[in-house]
DNA sequence: TTTATTGTTCTACAACTATCGAACTATAAT
DNA sequence: ATTATAGTTCGATAGTTGTAGAACAATAAA
């Protein structure tokens, strides 16, 4: 079984966030896990980049703190890890999420 | 007399200013000016690395949308768009502020 | 057991980026 | 005019990153 390693809230850095959350298949990804609720399987979001990029955009926002993973059968079930953002960088991640619903600045390439 | 190009509102993008803002040399740069009063010359900030280099940092930050240059004889006069990112992304600006000001987040190279 | 499903890892590559020194520009001061 | 000051621009370089295909691993389904 899968092993993942995730940052502990003190590991977590604002600049580590910030570009995490700065690629737009990246936002565009957590932006779609945040309208759905709980955790969704990697596939379940429609993206526009191969499986293994996905793979790799994945293991970004996980090193930086943003999604937690647990392995579940062959899926890899993803959740945002909202409240420990918050409580750490509070509003950020709320407003940046709000600012990407809100308009169209989610382009994917 | 030297001009600069600065995006307007609509051409400001939330993933670039997530970017520019996730450096952690820019990040410091614009916290220190955020806790500046009005401009502020290149100069005046204390950075870590060189003349040249911070000069490529503030360009970045300038075409992010994120900071206005105004020359004045030999300087350049720096100042940021606060209130323009507060309208376009409300809360984003002042949340990675807050975040950056109230850690040892900034932590320079 | 064989096949299908899901996702990861490896390798490679092209593009981007942070860094710095040196040369340059432009204004200010002497 | 000469010197000083404040930034910019230009190479060059080393490191990072987004991309994808191929091979792989692990579980599920037949």
């Amino acid at each position: 079984m899968k092993q993942y390693q995730h940052p502990t809230a003190d590991q977590i850095t604002l600049t580590g966030v910030l570009h995490a959350l700065s690629d737009p298949v990246r936002l565009n990804y957590v932006q779609c896990l945040a309208q759905s609720i709980g955790e969704q399987a990697c596939g379940t979001v429609p993206t526009s980049v191969a499986k293994s990029t996905m793979s790799h955009h994945i293991r970004v926002l996980r090193e930086a703190g943003i999604i937690h993973i647990r392995p579940y059968g062959t899926q890899s079930l993803i959740s945002l890890r909202s409240d420990e953002l918050e409580k750490k960088f509070p509003g950020v991640f709320t407003s940046v999420l709000t600012a990407a619903k809100s308009s169209d600045v989610v382009e994917l390439p």
